[in-house]
DNA sequence: TCTGGGGTCCTAGGACCC
DNA sequence: TCTGGGGTCCTAGGACCC
């Protein structure tokens, strides 16, 4: 059967999400900002419109954000996750097989619907969706993962806000108008590249010969080039495979100073990946521990350290994870540097029914820690993240990044549910 | 004043093994 | 002058994604 493969894709996610409920933003200018307030990383049509680009600094665009008077928002991933899985929810219910690629992206498989009901099909998704979320999405259906990105992003021109593209002389007639940074997969440096070698278009890249792209670049741009032929080389992943590496880290609200305060941080991540790990049934056998000053800072030494720190048994134990964590940034931590940032990384990852206990471990002292640590996540997960903490995080969190123009958690809170009056 | 967080894959080169 | 052949594992760096 040939495959036929559906890009589902949220408008403006963020914003979106800010939107369902507050109405009141509908068809005005709304960004969403990066952890700390730092940049623009969600823009609705109307503050694209404006100008403003994908992470731009929130100081740059002070004078745009002003005259088009512009709502800014602070991110609120919680809510973003929780609409994210709403919308995913949903979109089961039109493919048996289905792959969610990002917060706001899911690939489906369309292969069981009849060709001359595609168009239609996705109409009907995209309705449904928006009727039973709030969320507006835009579909693209093609022959491959990299054509159905070349359809989304046709659908997004179009008012229906879907586009199917199966024909050859459709694909080809897309391919010739989409240049080649546009295209799935190629980022700036290659793009740069290729037009040296003199290609413009996704149409001059599928008709190179693809073992060519393989000698000059690699093997990953050789499978784009397929892809946008029709060939497929990249299947739907359902089953999502579990992390090969974990990172948690934050810039902080304020310059950090104080080694204290820094312990307390690299504890919350040492704890937060911990938690991860344990969500995914697996251990790390080292944390790499990280601290940098500011780099933009005028007139200051940029101090950026790290260090690696091997586990004395690969764990998923918040104790365990954040001792060695806070060694680390002890070899680290130097005195009188104002420091922006820090964040653990959990390296060496293994599934846990893999890892066999060492000899030098007391069995009967892993399965207690085994069960505090399982009431420790199911009181958290009850009643909200961080309800328990361990007590090397501290209470304060003065080191929290800013959010001044954060929206309430409308579905994760009881007592900041939206009220209809 | 103010510049995010979290991932993936591939390749080349070095260390080491028999 | 000429210095084996074949393999694995690890790491750093570079590209990409949302």
């Amino acid at each position: 059967m040939k495959p036929i493969i559906a890009l589902v894709d949220c408008n403006s996610f963020f914003v979106s999400c800010e939107r369902v409920f507050q109405p009141h933003l509908e068809g005005k200018p709304v960004i969403v900002l990066s952890s700390n307030d730092g940049c623009a990383i969600a823009r609705s049509s109307e503050a694209k419109a404006l100008g403003i680009q994908m992470g731009a600094p929130l100081f740059k665009i002070q004078d745009i954000i002003k005259k088009g008077h512009v709502k800014v928002i602070s991110s609120n991933f919680s809510l973003y996750g929780d609409m994210s899985s709403r919308v995913m929810e949903t979109l089961r219910q039109f493919s048996p097989s289905l792959e969610i690629y990002s917060i706001d992206e899911a690939f489906l498989n369309l292969s069981l619907v009849p060709e001359k009901d595609l168009f239609s099909y996705a109409c009907l998704i995209r309705k449904i969706v928006k009727l039973w979320t709030g969320i507006p999405v835009s579909i693209g259906i093609g022959p491959t993962k990299t054509l159905a990105k070349v359809a989304n992003h046709l659908a997004k021109k179009h008012s229906s806000g879907c586009c199917v593209l199966l024909r050859p002389d459709e694909i080809n007639t897309a391919l010739r108008q989409l240049s080649l940074q546009d295209i799935w997969g190629i980022g700036p440096q290659w793009s740069k590249k290729l037009s040296h070698l003199g290609l413009k278009t996704a149409s001059d890249l599928a008709q190179t010969d693809p073992h060519k792209i393989r000698k000059i670049f690699n093997v990953v741009l050789s499978r784009t080039a397929l892809e946008l032929k029709g060939i497929p080389c990249l299947s739907l992943e359902e089953i999502s495979p579990p992390k090969k590496n974990l990172i948690s880290s934050r810039s902080f609200g304020i310059p950090v100073t104080s080694f204290e305060i820094l312990r307390q941080a690299v504890s919350f991540h040492a704890s937060s990946l911990a938690q991860k790990l344990r969500q995914q049934q697996s251990l790390t056998c080292a944390l790499n521990v990280f601290i940098h000053t500011n780099r933009f800072q005028k007139g200051e030494t940029y101090y950026s350290n790290a260090c690696v720190i091997p586990l004395p048994f690969p764990s998923q134990d918040t104790a365990a994870l954040i001792k060695a964590a806070i060694s680390g940034l002890e070899k680290i931590f130097k005195n009188g540097s104002f420091y922006k940032k820090t964040g653990v990384t959990a390296l060496q990852i293994y599934s846990a029914e893999k890892v066999p206990h060492s000899l030098f471990q007391n069995k009967e002292e892993i399965e207690k820690r085994k069960s505090l640590l399982k009431a420790f996540d199911k009181l958290n997960a009850q009643f909200g993240r961080g309800s328990v903490i361990f007590a090397s995080e501290g209470f304060h969190k003065t080191w929290r990044p800013k959010a001044c123009l954060k929206s309430p958690s409308f579905t994760q809170e009881w007592n900041q549910l939206p009220r209809v009056k």
